[in-house]
DNA sequence: TGTACATCAGTGAACGCGCGTTCACTGATGTAC
DNA sequence: TGTACATCAGTGAACGCGCGTTCACTGATGTAC
């Protein structure tokens, strides 16, 4: 790993260079292994992912998978963490793309992003989003790039609080001290002095972001918002707008 | 069926009474199979339900299943009609024990009542609000039952706004020419006149409750709120308050 | 630069397992006369 | 009330399939001298 340093290559692309032949070919059938993976993971479903199935994919032995991944589990694993890592890159791309005083304009692409990345990659999203895989225990590794999202969100609706810019917490103040230990893990993560009430309201919108892209996945918005072209980009803009207001950001 | 009406039982107990030993039979061993099926969903989940399995609980052979279950999809069918009806009756029962003119009381206890049998039964939850069982599709008759807890959230909200007791739904208003057509599958089914922006923070507060639920149930809140006892209920009693004050009830 | 040895990718057979569903059959329960 | 026939529940074997994982082996690639 120390060796295998980032280099340039002639034509001055950039890669992660494997220096022999067969480090880089490790990296090229690993890559092709996960394509696989996802191309299943989109038809069947994360359960159904068989390792027999991706190596007749890619005119291999099944056996010779395990000269990458030790086993289903630790291909699953893999696939997690990519999926949220992909998430996590597409929210953060949208969101330096605008400008650092704009709150709800970053606030907005972030959700947009969430919502474009989901509706693209529906299992990748049920994988990380979804029921867990029964029997499947996801390792520490996991936690890092889950948070990549949800750190995003909340420091945006963090920054217009240290900024003063976030509007009158009007009534929260009563259940501030309820608050406290319930929410101390995450505020332990933030900044200190965002007033509880606060990270409570950031907390509603991020766990309501989810909640609605999940609906509209999974086809619990059948027969509720329309299906036309438009109409759940009507909504889901409808609830960006609100949640803005509801978390101070405008 | 024509012929199996409602009895009364010599000791005065109701039951929906099969006349013959056979339909008897047949009406127990059903409910055993449901049952065990049930309880191979709280462990494995729904991807690895297995005929066979439920089989050898019940000491029978796997093939004597299909004198109930015309296959696997069916008994998931039954299996998640079942289950949303167990849901929907519990939030039902909740609701009439309260006055008819305390909106948010009637709000409250429904959201409670969710989010307990949730907790109870989390892999029938999952089920029918985790993500979908690959090549399952469900049937038209799993619909009904589904909208049952929709209903009489949406109810409650609407009651108020045609009561007049509905608090100003501020800038709102901006929206509602855009929202008309998302919304109206959902408005169809609503009593004319409730305003659009209305039914908008009406469906956001029911997609957040189910949201934070999901991220409860499938661990999404680790790290985020605590997990004493307790931490989870201030927080859930925390989105509460705030979805009354924010759809209107109070 | 060439040779000897170590490392690694990939093979194919095998182990042991589980699954949904069908089918011909037996024996008990229900029904019509 | 008794008998003959039809219906139904349950059996056990079988079909055809797929799975994750292990293992001894071959042949190519990389490394040290």
């Amino acid at each position: 790993m120390s060796e295998a340093e980032d280099q340039v290559s002639d034509d001055g692309r950039r890669l992660s260079a494997p220096r022999t032949a067969r480090e880089r070919a490790r990296a090229e059938i690993t890559a092709e292994i996960l394509d696989a993976a996802r191309g299943h993971l989109a038809t069947d479903g994360a359960p159904a992912l068989s390792l027999r199935a991706i190596a007749r994919d890619l005119g291999m032995a099944s056996s010779a998978l395990y000269r990458y991944f030790k086993s289903r589990d630790e291909l699953l694993t893999r696939l997690i963490i990519d999926a949220y890592d992909s998430l996590g890159a597409a929210a953060e791309a949208s969101e330096v793309t605008m400008d650092r005083n704009d709150l709800a304009g970053r606030f907005t692409v972030v959700c947009e992003a969430v919502r474009a990345w989901a509706l693209a990659h529906p299992n990748e999203y049920a994988l990380i989003y979804g029921s867990p895989v029964p029997g499947y225990v996801a390792p520490a590794d996991t936690v890092p790039p889950a948070t990549r999202v949800t750190t995003l969100l909340l420091t945006i609706i963090v920054d217009a609080a240290t900024a003063g810019r976030v509007a009158d917490a009007d009534a929260d103040t009563q259940d501030t001290r309820a608050l406290a230990t319930p929410l101390a893990p995450i505020r332990s993560h933030l900044p200190p002095g965002v007033p509880a009430p606060l990270v409570q309201r950031a907390l509603m919108v991020w766990t309501n972001l989810f909640g609605v892209i999940s609906f509209e996945l999974y086809g619990q918005l059948h027969q509720v918002v329309g299906e036309e072209p438009g109409d759940r980009d009507a909504f889901f803009a409808a609830c960006i707008h609100r949640w803005i207001r509801f978390s101070g950001l405008g």
